[in-house]
DNA sequence: TGACTGAACTTTAACGATATAGTCGGTCCT
DNA sequence: AGGACCGACTATATCGTTAAAGTTCAGTCA
């Protein structure tokens, strides 16, 4: 009925239920299922008290004491394997995380990052520390960390979406969510041939990774339907980065002769195949024309426009995100593989007389 | 001392405290010592066995429960605005969060995101759910949107770090981590003047961004060192996108002509500027010399190489966690701002003829 | 009239861990 | 010899919340 007397010793505490109960005569059960709109449990006057006692006393509910209790974390912990020094440092892997943090911010989960760096993946005691609902995997890394990280993850027992890369066959309770590499690939190909490209040239990083092969099967699929007539080589670098790209470009060259078009493996490898083209008076796109992959930001920021594979990664992110809620509410995953279309889009680098191609969107089917 | 029946319904669910003290015949508090290695609590023999058994079970803490018990939630929340779509874009932004996760991964603590569009700022309802032990805030929205997550946190009563801000006078229990914009706008602006520079113009967003201005003050305080003879305009674009940049630098040259030097707010915005001005017949560097800021791989895929400001973001990140981790285990922090030095160094876009000035470093004292 | 119903609350007992305060045999000191 | 003390454990009582099982009482229906 009427309200007890508040100046308990709630200085400096934070409010809890029990406090807001004594404030609002009545019990901490009752208050619980006022804050959490149980319905028909309680009746309009006292919800009302409930709800004012709440504000006085600055309620807030305490999201641990619900999570043991309940037994729900409400949080999805993402594991990130980047070979770069600052882990995240990846546009893409940055653009996959807002797409998951959208989707799962509105749903009231949080997401716990776990960045792992390959090396320190002695670390993977990290993963113990892992408390949430499901875990999203962004890897990154060459196979052999892939495949520890995955195994690890695996005895956690907890839904596990992959990006970018697939779970074993036998793996349970997970599902992976990729772009359309093989779609990209071949449409990057088609472009460079129905340009006249006898010679090409594609750019990859020494480190094994199931994206980039997947790319690779797509250009040579679509050169596989023009006859061999095209010379194809691949050209690898120590690493993706500028120097290392380069190196491996320069020593092909000088061994093989230029070719007429490149394809990068990703944007940055592709400008720096293009300058070191230019460097050495190559004319883009006159001379060699020039592809990229990923089309965030770079693309815009080279001379001549990047042409690029441009990647749906927020979309990666959202895809996953909704993958897991639907997990998380229905008991099971709603597929067990999702690739997401690609959009090719030519630019300047590699403009050709013949064909004065648009954009065009390339979809599904690994 | 002999260990009990192992076969209750431990099927399914993970062991507890409970099931290991009672596999290895002895009480939940004892295995908890052990766990913990609370020292001189548990003899060895015991130990041994507790040991054990928990290898045996697989027991693994439960972290929620223990931070209800302890209350500490052992994670900092990271919030996040960042007017881009997608939220954690922004390359520093990315490059922080490294820093922050390898040095708070170091000392057991997890990383919460709350990304916080802000258009969707309405949500910081989302910000009562933060449940860590500190905030860390990373914003680059307008000011409102800023002053609002704020005055949001400072209700939160849990220690803040902001990252490139500064909190109002009166706040407390607040640390702020910069870099020295000040500085960095001071050695573009001398770079500049060096090599001749009588005409300057910087682009800047049309948003108000404290590191920006900054940037503004220090070049500004580089041209009154050299006396009145240099016309300096700031041009703004509705945005930091490449239309936006462009839109705005075309207007200012169409009323103004065209300067002899360019400052980009950051690098994005300096290779748009630079490219319309290359479009226009300019020659960069013989013409119009162009510097941009951040140094996070921009710089390299632009042609010229783009004169640039290096961000220290990943130290940011570092110091910033550092900072935390002494606030959460001393008690208070260990200073209320530390500004960042930042690292000039002049690349292709600003070459000029009278200096071939190498890189150099600025330091504190914003 | 009296058993039955359902809405509106209250009680009780955890969730898994840990802080704190015992207990208990044995040493050490005077 | 007797009490203080210590190391190695155990017992108890929460932390804040919620599922599930009461309780109460006004109204309903046979």
């Amino acid at each position: 009925m009427t309200a007890a007397p508040v100046n308990q010793a709630l200085i400096g505490r934070r409010a809890t239920l029990r406090d807001v109960a004594r404030a609002a005569g009545t019990t901490p059960m009752t208050v619980s299922n006022v804050v959490n709109g149980r319905a028909g449990q309680v009746g309009k006057p006292l919800a009302d008290r409930v709800m004012k006692a709440c504000q006085t006393l600055g309620y807030r509910p305490h999201a641990n004491a619900r999570r043991l209790r309940t037994d729900r974390r409400q949080a999805i912990g993402v594991i990130i394997i980047d070979p770069s020094p600052y882990y995240v440092s990846d546009p893409l892997t940055a653009a996959v995380l807002a797409g998951l943090n959208a989707r799962l911010g509105a749903r009231g989960y949080s997401i716990v990052i776990h960045g792992v760096s390959p090396t320190a993946l002695d670390s993977v005691s990290m993963l113990r520390q892992v408390e949430s609902d499901g875990v999203c995997l962004m890897l990154s890394g060459d196979a052999r960390a892939r495949s520890m990280v995955i195994d690890r993850v695996a005895t956690l027992q907890q839904p596990v979406v992959l990006i970018q890369d697939r779970m074993p066959e036998d793996a349970t309770d997970c599902a992976s969510v990729l772009q359309d590499d093989f779609g990209g690939g071949r449409a990057v190909a088609e472009h460079l041939l129905d340009g006249g490209a006898r010679r090409i040239v594609m750019l990859k990083p020494a480190l094994e990774w199931p994206a980039m092969e997947r790319r690779e099967q797509g250009v040579r699929s679509a050169l596989a339907g023009r006859g061999g007539s095209v010379a194809f080589d691949v050209v690898r670098g120590r690493d993706e980065g500028f120097e290392a790209t380069q190196a491996a470009l320069s020593r092909h060259i000088e061994a093989h002769g230029a070719p007429d078009a490149l394809i990068g493996g990703n944007d940055q490898m592709a400008i720096a195949g293009m300058r070191l083209l230019s460097d050495r008076g190559l004319r883009i796109p006159q001379d060699v024309r020039v592809t990229g992959f990923n089309g965030l930001e770079f693309w815009r920021y080279a001379t001549p426009e990047l042409s690029t594979v441009f990647s749906p990664a927020y979309a990666l992110g959202e895809t996953a995100a909704d993958a897991m809620l639907a997990r998380l509410a229905e008991g099971a995953f709603p597929f067990r593989e999702q690739v997401l279309p690609v959009r090719f889009a030519a630019h300047g680098s590699s403009a050709s007389p013949q064909s004065e191609s648009p954009a065009r969107s390339i979809s599904g089917s690994a």
